[in-house]
DNA sequence: AGGGAACATTCGCCGCACCAACAACGATGT
DNA sequence: ACATCGTTGTTGGTGCGGCGAATGTTCCCT
């Protein structure tokens, strides 16, 4: 079934940049979104994981800084992973306002399945794109986010 | 000031093209948002000017199918418009179940003023990229918007 | 010792997308 | 002519992601 004439965005919005951003953004969302949530999960949680499970136990306020997550998000996202025993909350012995998180071997595990489901939803997501026009994308957006991550 | 080794992001994410998506999808959504507060409106205003602009006066439910408005949502966001008086609600003689929504002069002059805020938004947005690779990029979006607008 | 910075936490707000329910109305088939 | 079904507008609630303000504790530097 073809798109019906009725549905057509204008082209004041199909050829600007910035709304093609945030929709397809909105789709990939929705994508991960479904994804994970197969699995329990969702966006911040896997953030966090990988982020434990690349660099080791870091503090919160650390953490918000490698994720993006805000710092007042942070204390319930963790929770929910404490809660499910992915991630185990301890108070820093160094340094008393500090809570060190540190990824369990549970919480290792479900990074793992994470990770499956993530691909596959990358290759829903990308499905019309060649291999070739993938690189391309991944690597102009990439360049943004290398250049608006560190202007602010 | 380089990004602190502390501050990077996870390979896992940083490579991840869901990811990449989403995040310059937040960059470019906030700066889309902070431009359009400056002139009073928002996201969906935007939306619906436009399309109300380029295809006439519409009901409430086709507004929804051209922009991907919730009906739902419509509601507020029309009300938010005709608060502004750049929009007129009417009902519909000839079918009463529906309003007809219809642009104003005063519309249009907003309209034209939140294009001008958009235009400096794609500049700053896309700014470490060359016309070249914008043209690439855009083409990238709007393929895969395509596709995912017409398979749900 | 004092003052400023960092940390964890709570509360509340916004934007965007989506769902469920409902009442009113229109179109359709029999 | 009537019941049924789909459409429309409206209300209210959910979820996720991102922010800002305010508070109390603790650390660190001078």
């Amino acid at each position: 079934m073809e798109t019906p004439a009725e549905d057509v965005a204008p082209t004041r919005l199909t050829g600007l940049p910035s709304w093609l951003m945030t929709q397809t953004a909105a789709h990939a969302h929705r994508l991960v979104a479904n994804g994970l949530a197969a699995v329990d999960a969702r966006g911040y949680h896997y953030r966090l994981l990988a982020t434990l499970d690349e660099f080791g136990p870091a503090s919160q306020a650390a953490l918000g800084r490698r994720t993006g997550i805000h710092l007042s998000d942070m204390v319930a996202a963790i929770n929910e992973l404490a809660d499910r025993k992915l991630v185990v909350r301890a108070p820093d012995p160094t340094d008393r306002r500090r809570n060190v998180i540190t990824i369990t071997p549970t919480g290792r595990r479900q990074l793992r399945r994470l990770d499956k489901q993530l691909d596959r939803v990358q290759e829903d997501l990308l499905a019309p794109l060649t291999s070739a026009e993938r690189d391309q994308l991944t690597l102009l957006l990439a360049r943004l986010l290398n250049h608006h991550a560190r202007h602010h």
